[in-house]
Parts: structure tokens; sequence; C-alpha cells
DNA sequence: CTCCATTCGGCAAACGTTTGCAACAGATTA
DNA sequence: TAATCTGTTGCAAACGTTTGCCGAATGGAG
């Protein structure tokens, strides 16, 4: 049914190899059959299989992209990014969601194994052996996670934390919540450091949440305990939870920013859409997107394993204000940040 | 270096015919063979080459999915759905993005035709014919467009367009304004043509503004000219307009729902979060997804080309009020409406 | 004890490519 | 004139599977 390359051949009165070189090695092959070939292909409409392809040469020019979940704004403009860019140099993209599930993540990495050249891991929520354990199998690049030996893209997302702490300090907030992200999670873990030390370094109090879901529903579920710590300021892992913040303090009639000043994270399309408009830390993700499949695809040439990492920069918009001293000393702390709107 | 067919023969001293039907139709091999060869592959960590198995049985076991633009937060529902459903199956997901240029759509096609079973088309833009004759090439399954004769998944807006506009009728809006969507989208027609059937036999105005692109933008720049027309509620061809325009709205003092009111359409993520809540016609993505792979993983067996119509349902929050004259025949009409919250 | 049916496993061809090797022509060099 | 080189093409073996066909072994039935 589907037209090969030795219909070609036939239609063009040369051998089978011929017409596989004018498409693979165009130069070994006389100019003029070349386009005589050529001719008769566009005319048959024939496409190289590449699965065939692929079974002999060994590269598949596809890639896996595994993302925890698809539906979670943070992955949409990564899986966009990395699919154009992708494209943009003949690989396919299979996409998958894990649903936060470290099994489905190691199946996933398996099953895709044999057809892919590499795959891109999103926030894998696996140990570091299990992935180091895969990346025997295929070719690996890790985004948002370092483990060391691993070419990684990662976020610096410590910077972006460190910067809303900062600006919540400035603004006089002493005692701050940190609202927890997912068990498991490196970003949780560089976000907790990194806030707790700029907190702490400052004398400020950081009280740690968590774990939790990084949805939304986990952000409003939160709200009591935010509230009992009696902290006037919340750093939340994610949008998402500090938008399910926002929601519930407003159902409890408290503020924002005027008794609680929320800060968010990764600038996900619509934390600008929320009233009030979220303060938050623009995380990069198309352009992590495009580096990790660069990173990938430069992985046959050289073993090298770099690591990449992105800068992350706070955006401040409408959920924090001064917090209940309203110290002279405001502007103590620098604060190196983006301000857009 | 990869574990082959060959290698576990080798190990488990059988032919690779006998593995291989270890794995393609074990009821073919004796238990005890059955059992000592699936030990030793899985010891060896052997896994079965799709690639090489499509070459010979022509099918693949992927499928691709084209959208036109992935972050669009009407798409990823869709794609978590069908990814998550395909798998399900033992498919793996292609996923590709369009960027809205017809070109690119049919050029995937083609690209992908090879290496998968059949392709979803979310919301193509071109042609009829050029789609009637993509699928010559490869098993397709269109979704949210309706084509002689090519099977088809569609949410049926029109009956969510007539639930929105009885609701506004009932509320006793007698000026009604359509805020557009795109030129070419068969969604477009079918909510202007069931809006303007409604209203019209209601002896209610309704003014169609557009064409408009299907973003945030789009909706908030349309806001001076829905409140020219002098109309007391709008119904906009998606969420993300709707959310424009109730930006824009604020910005401009006019109160929502209080002076007009506003309808959005897909019940996207975040038409929840927004302040109003906004009223919305939920579609059934996620079940259109799985709806759509369902139809192309039958196609192969049967011939059939049936077309799947989904309901769409009102979700009533807090962007609708009472118009301008609240008359007291408010329930006249009977509101079929589901809702929520 | 023979015959037949049944079950199991091996053999080899195929799927659509790529690619090392060899053949051949014509051109260049010695 | 012979030898060498260069450019172009054909040949055939792979890649990792599946599957139709055939033979071997087993076990009743007659």
């Amino acid at each position: 049914m589907a037209v090969t390359i030795r219909d070609v051949a036939r239609a063009s009165g040369v051998h089978i190899s011929t017409v596989s070189r004018t498409f693979s090695a165009p130069h070994l092959v006389n100019p003029e059959t070349r386009s005589r070939v050529l001719a008769t292909a566009e005319q048959l409409g024939y496409r190289p299989n590449r699965a065939a392809r692929a079974l002999i040469t060994g590269r598949t020019h596809n890639i896996g992209l595994i993302v925890a979940d698809i539906a979670n704004p943070f992955f949409p403009p990564l899986i966009k990014a990395a699919e154009t860019h992708a494209r943009r140099r003949d690989y396919h993209v299979f996409v998958a969601d894990t649903d936060e599930d470290p099994i489905v993540e190691a199946d996933l990495v398996q099953a895709l194994a044999k057809q892919v050249d590499g795959i891109l891991l999103c926030s894998p929520r696996m140990s570091d052996d299990q992935i180091e354990q895969l990346r025997r199998e295929v070719p690996l690049v890790v985004i948002n996670r370092m483990i060391t030996g691993l070419p990684a893209v990662v976020m610096d997302v410590g910077h972006g934390a460190r910067q809303a702490v900062r600006h919540l300090l400035d603004l006089g907030h002493q005692h701050l919540v940190y609202l927890g992200g997912p068990r498991g999670s490196w970003t949780n873990r560089e976000i907790r450091r990194a806030a707790g030390a700029t907190a702490r370094a400052a004398g400020a109090e950081l009280t740690v949440l968590g774990p939790h879901q990084p949805v939304e529903e986990a952000g409003a579920a939160a709200a009591e305990a935010v509230l009992a710590t009696g902290a006037t300021a919340v750093l939340a892992y994610n949008d998402l939870m500090a938008i399910g913040l926002l929601q519930a303090l407003q159902d409890r009639d408290v503020a924002v920013p005027g008794q609680v000043s929320v800060v968010g994270i990764d600038d996900i399309a619509y934390s600008g859409l929320v009233r009030p408009k979220l303060t938050t830390v623009a995380n990069p993700t198309a352009a992590a997107g495009r580096a990790a499949v660069d990173m990938l695809l430069q992985q046959g040439d050289d073993g090298a394993t770099g690591q990449v990492t992105l800068r992350t920069d706070l955006i401040i918009r409408n959920s924090t204000g001064p917090g209940p001293y309203t110290p002279a000393a405001a502007t103590t702390h620098e604060v190196a940040a983006t301000v857009k709107e």
C-alpha cells in the first residue's frame, strides 16, 4: 500500500541503494541521477520510513518528554517550546504524563527507551539511584533536578526564592511561612533551603508547612494552618498553591495583601489574572525546554554532561504589601527584582 | 549493546521464534518453556523493540496528536486524557503543535504518518479537501470539526450556547452580544448560529462582534465595542476572551454582573479562579480526548466512520446576574443547566 | 504395534532501510 | 601503455522482529 524505496527505484530505473543515498548521502550520487530520483520520489509521494531507518542506524529521530502532569499550567509552555525546537531539528516528540507517580515514571522511560534517542525528564519524582540506573538504558536529560554526573537543566529557584524572601523582609514581615510542595521534589528542597537561609540571616522566622500536592486545592486547604502560625507572609511552592491560598483567604475575609502577603512561584499564565495579581517568581520554562532538547541532541556527540542553570526573577505585583511593623528600615536589603506592570 | 530477542533465546536455550511467541502469542508455547523464557527475559532486562515489530506487523502502537497550540489552556486536559487513555491501551503518543499554521499541520501529518497507526487532529485549520487527501495516507480522527465521511468527535457547543442565551434571557436581558472567535472556526459558526436563533426566538436582540483571535487580549480590547452596543450581557467565544473582557470592564468600573453579565465557553481551569467566578459552558475536553482515541483504535477493525457528539453544559457561577428589567417572568424558560458552586 | 491427532519448537523469509564492499568507467599519472 | 585514482552505481548483509510452514515428539485409540 505505502510507497517504499523499492517503488521509487523501479520507477526511476536505479537500484534501491541509489535511492537511499539520494536521501541520506546526496553527495555520493550523480546530480543528474539524483534529480531524476527526487522527481519520481516526489511524484510517487515517497516518504522514508523512519522506523526502518532507525532499525539499522540506531537513531530514531524521536525524543521522549516525560512530565508529572500535562494539565499543570507550568508544563505546557515547556512542552510547546521543546516540541517546536525539536521539530526544527527534525525530531518528533513523545509526550507522556506520569500523574506524579514515580513507578509510572520508571515504566515509561523503559517503554520509550527503544523508540527514542533520548528522554527529557521533567521534575522527576524517582530516586537518584533509579534515574542513574535508567540512564544506562537511554540518554537522559533531567529538568529541574540536580543529580551529579547527569546532564541537567535547572531553573535557579533558589535565586528567585531569596529575592522573594528579601522582598517580604523589606516590606517588614518578620514571620514567614513556606508552603511546601510535593515530597521528593528537588525544587521544593531548594526553595526551602534558600528561603530558610535568607530568613535566618535576617533574624526572621520561617515556618515550613507540607509536604503538599502542588495543586490549588492543597493551597486552599492549608489556609487554616497558615493562619494558625501567625505569620504575615507566605511563599508558596508554586502559583497554583498560592492561588488556592489566595481564594481561601478571601473566603475567610483575610485581606491580601492587607493582612497577609502571598508570593507564588512559576508565573503561570494566570497568575496575572487573579485578583490581587500574584507576586511571583518567573521561571524561564520555554528556554529550559529548548536548552534541554539541545543538550539531549548534543549528548550523542561528546560524552559531556553539562548542567545548565537558568535565572529566575521575582515579579512584584499586588499580592504583597507592607508587613505589620512597616519599619523605617524598609529598604535595608537591596531588592534585585524585575518589576512588571 | 541493547538486549535483543536473540540474547534471550541463547540464554534460555530456545529458538528466537519461541521467545517471540512467548510475548506475542503465549498460548502457542509450553507453559514451562514460557516461564523459563520470561524469567531470563526479565533477568536480562529484555524489552521488545517496537520499531522492529512495527516493521513487520505494520502496527506501530503509536498515535499522533496534533493541536494548534499546546499552551492554550483548552488543550492540555485533552492531551492529558488522550495520552493516559492511549497508554492504558499500550499506545504511545506523539504530540505536535502547529502554531495555528495549516501548512505545518499538513506537513506534520505526512511526517508522522509512517510512525503511527493514526492521528488525532484537534481543531484543524486545513481545508476539508486537504484533510480528506491526508486521510488516504493515514487513519484520522478529527476533533471539533465536522467533515462528512470523516470520523469525528465534536462537542455540541450549540447546546451549551442555547443554554447560555436562555439563562441570560431568563435573567431579563434583552440585548446580548456575541463576542466572536477566529475566522474559519467551525465552533465559532456553531455558537453564532445557536445563540442567534435562540435570541431571535425570544424576541431579543443579539449583536455579533468579531472575528477575534481567541485570546485574553482580544477580549479586553473588545470592551469598548461591547459597551458601545448598549447590551447588558455578553457571550464570549471562549473563557480566555471572557476573562480578558472581565478585566477590562473592571478597569472601567463597570460592575459584573451588576451592569453587565458575562458568559464564557470552555470552562478552563482558571475560569473558577477569576473574580467574579465565570459563568461558562463546560466542554468535556477530557472525554473528547478519550473518545477520539477509542475511535481511532477501533477504526482499524471495521471501516465505520462514526461521529460522536458530546454534550456541553452551562455552569452558572457569579459573572451573570439579573438584567435591567428583572421581569416577573424570570422563569419563563426552563434552565436546563448544571449548577456548580 | 501402528496410526493419527495434537502440541511444541525450529527454520527461514519477510518488513524498509543503510552501508561496506566491489565493479566499472573514465580520467589522470607515471 | 600500464597503473592508479575518482566518481558513480550495484550487490548483499545487516537491523530486531513476526509468522507460515514443516518436522519431531507425545499420547491415545484402534
